[in-house]
DNA sequence: CGTGCAGAGCTTGTATACAAGCATCTGTCG
DNA sequence: CGACAGATGCTTGTATACAAGCTCTGCACG
């Protein structure tokens, strides 16, 4: 998932750091990005400025005209669904693939996540960072931890989507108690009732999009090709 | 999948270029790349060598390495595998999704791939292209197409292997009769029987790799952080 | 003959300069 | 007052210069 090997650059850190306040929302989607203003913002010249926006016009976070500017892109409906079809699939089919006997160390994180989930409060970023981590170390559970940063990487929109969600009124607490029932599943060797539980929370996930998209729906591109409007000046920081 | 919008740059060209030169084996696994080098062989300067050998070292298909040099990655038996396992899971998962009616434009067009599929004879390369098509057209079928872009972001890997057994004795004939086995089930509406043979058909391809790394292992990687040799040369052209 | 050290020649990372083109603002004319 | 045209300032794409660091060669020395 990473794109260089050991080594810091400046390059990865703001490709890290861009990357993090895209999926936020801090950057707003449809938010103009300068390569100079961000250079001249993070203290560095345009070149790993550059890199890095390359890096996320390519995941799909950033739309790049020759030109005309880069924009943070719009959350877009279609590429949420695709995210949504490839997460399940593999989250689905991850789970045929349990052992026998589960790996005691990973099932402990995940205990121990879950009982974070319970105590995160009101702070929905440090919830969304460990409903992250849980659904990587399931995947872990069968031997498929690499794979989930194929998943990782596709799903940008479908993560920006779930946050307008989490913005608005639905709790946390209720994710929180569907994983417990799904690792319940999974401890018991319930596969068949793990698949029935991990898709009704995935697709809990996902059926609140379409009424954030009703209530916000300049965050959402409507056109393929929307029109970017440049003056819209970024404040991030 | 692409990374920039519409108009043509240098970067879009050379970044294909060279991805098409990996996949292809041209570009052997392990050699070493120079982006001075790069740039002279292709009449351009370092920019926009550089800033594909970044998008395609975030695909996994390369390997810089800052201040020693950059590589085509080994293939590697762990994200050949990751590949497959996404593929298959993605793949089947699309199956499921069938509608009643199938568009009979795609149909058509699987048809024809089909038919020259056959006649594909000798040459390995027209037939990836043909099954590369085949098989994004299955998912077309269920509404997933966009879907499949994620999917082929992540096998560079698994394509590689799968070039390396091609160049065996495997004859294509054999995947190609899998092939209308598949899309016989869709048509006849068998779902169970499309999938299982899709299953099959997935892992004959996948089981040939160990074989194969067998007889050049070389070409693999044995150590994740395996010592780059900067002297090898690339003659590509 | 083996070993160690130093320098040269690569490498990529970053900064800067220039090129080409789009959007917007301003001035002028109808 | 409205519309059109040109200049201006912004954008990204590409080329080039410099910086920092690793590899390898060649030579001196034990």
């Amino acid at each position: 998932m990473a794109q260089s090997n050991g080594r810091r650059t400046s390059r990865r850190d703001i490709y890290l750091r861009l990357r993090q306040l895209v999926l936020t929302l801090e950057l707003a989607p449809g938010a103009a990005l300068s390569e100079n203003e961000l250079a001249a913002s993070l203290g560095v010249s345009r070149t790993p400025v550059r890199e890095s926006l390359i890096l996320l016009a390519q995941e799909g976070l950033v739309q790049v005209f020759p030109k005309i500017g880069s924009f943070v892109s719009r959350v877009d409906a279609a590429q949420v669904a695709d995210a949504q079809f490839l997460r399940e699939a593999v989250e689905l089919a991850s789970l045929e693939d349990l052992p026998e006997r589960l790996d005691p160390e990973i099932v402990e994180e995940l205990r121990d996540n879950l009982e974070r989930q319970r105590r995160a409060g009101p702070d929905r970023e440090e919830f969304f960072t460990l409903d992250e981590l849980f659904h990587r170390d399931l995947m872990r559970l069968s031997g498929h931890g690499n794979s989930w940063a194929a998943v990782a990487a596709a799903k940008g929109h479908l993560d920006r989507a779930r946050r307008l969600g989490l913005h608005g009124h639905e709790s946390p607490a209720v994710f929180a108690d569907q994983h417990h029932e799904i690792l319940a599943a999974i401890t018991d060797g319930d596969t068949p009732g793990a698949r029935a539980r991990m898709r009704d929370h995935l697709r809990a996930v996902f059926n609140d999009i379409e009424r954030i998209r009703a209530r916000s729906p300049e965050l959402f591109a409507s056109d393929p090709a929307t029109v970017p409007v440049r003056r819209s000046v970024v404040v991030w920081e």
